[in-house]
DNA sequence: CTTTTGGTTCTGAATTAAAAGAACCAAACT
DNA sequence: AGTTTGGTTCTTTTAATTCAGAACCAAAAG
């Protein structure tokens, strides 16, 4: 006869406050394109009391199947938003928010949103001479996107030196 | 009897390297979040000899339904990313790539992305504080989207800024 | 070596998003 | 007035996501 130590349930216990954040956020990253399943552990992840949560406790507390949480997981550890942590003698994975990567997920995104302008410039290759204003204003854009380019990787130089001076 | 004057055809010429661009532009904003349809109209207002194309000239081209190319056009007349050009004396109207808007609506877009900030700032505030070092880490990376916010204002009047002078 | 734990992987079902097709409509033309 | 044009709107079809449920599997425990 084997014992049985697990508790009967690993639902974490939140807030009526935490379960509206949850709410809240969880539809602001759907729209921005991200499946429910994987916002809502994100969110989940960063009001929960306890930062490191089992995939049980993930899974009975948002109340989904084993396998959209395992799914879920995977793609957010993969894409650097959570982290999983093992504890030596503890089977379990733990998994925490990847705060930390936030200004670096943040950086790659723009720098993806900024690469539509080799596609403007083979455009700009590729047109009439005919449509002169046309062409000036998409030269302009052109331009404006590498301004940003260079801009945005000061601000964020710009930012990494005022924390390490802060942390110093 | 009714004559027909009209063209059988109003399906616009495209060079394989226009529509090879179209392809790749299409992909590219597809997978930031945009309908096939819209991107694939974008694209063609921006390869186009022709920068000014009625209805029945995108449909052709595209080879679309009627209906998918009247919602699609006219939520991207809302989203200020096309302009509808009405000729006076010609029913048709034409539709032109608002690429004096890029600027701005890139402005907008940021603006939404950073707007999650809120949502951080009341989840901090909601948070225990037996967890130091995960609230530290949530403060600083509420920091960094306000010092982003405020730096991103500074690059937009800079660019503002140097075209003024240009233009002058 | 058998059982339990902590998941993963592989279907299928259900929901959702996108596009097509047809009916419709107002303005202009004859 | 009747027709054609230039679309719009509503309904249906099709395709793609997302999730659940069950079978499965490796590592650890008994």
């Amino acid at each position: 006869m084997y014992l049985c130590t697990r508790n009967e349930t690993s639902m974490i216990e939140l807030s009526s406050e935490q379960l509206e954040i949850i709410q809240k956020m969880s539809v602001f990253q759907v729209r921005a394109g991200m499946p429910p399943t994987e916002s809502r552990i994100l969110a989940l992840l960063l009001v929960s009391d306890r930062t490191e949560l089992t995939f049980d406790e993930i899974r009975e507390t948002l109340n989904t199947s084993k396998s959209a949480v395992s799914t879920a997981l995977n793609t957010l550890v993969l894409r650097n938003k959570v982290e999983s942590i093992t504890i030596p003698g503890d089977r379990k994975r733990y998994f925490k928010h990847q705060l930390k990567n936030w200004n670096s997920n943040a950086k790659d995104g723009l720098h993806k949103l900024l690469s539509v302008n080799e596609l403007l410039k083979e455009i700009l290759a590729v047109r009439t001479s005919k449509t002169e204003d046309f062409n000036q204003d998409l030269r302009n854009v052109i331009s404006f996107i590498d301004f940003m380019q260079v801009e945005l990787v000061q601000v964020f130089d710009k930012w990494n030196k005022q924390q390490y001076i802060e942390n110093n």
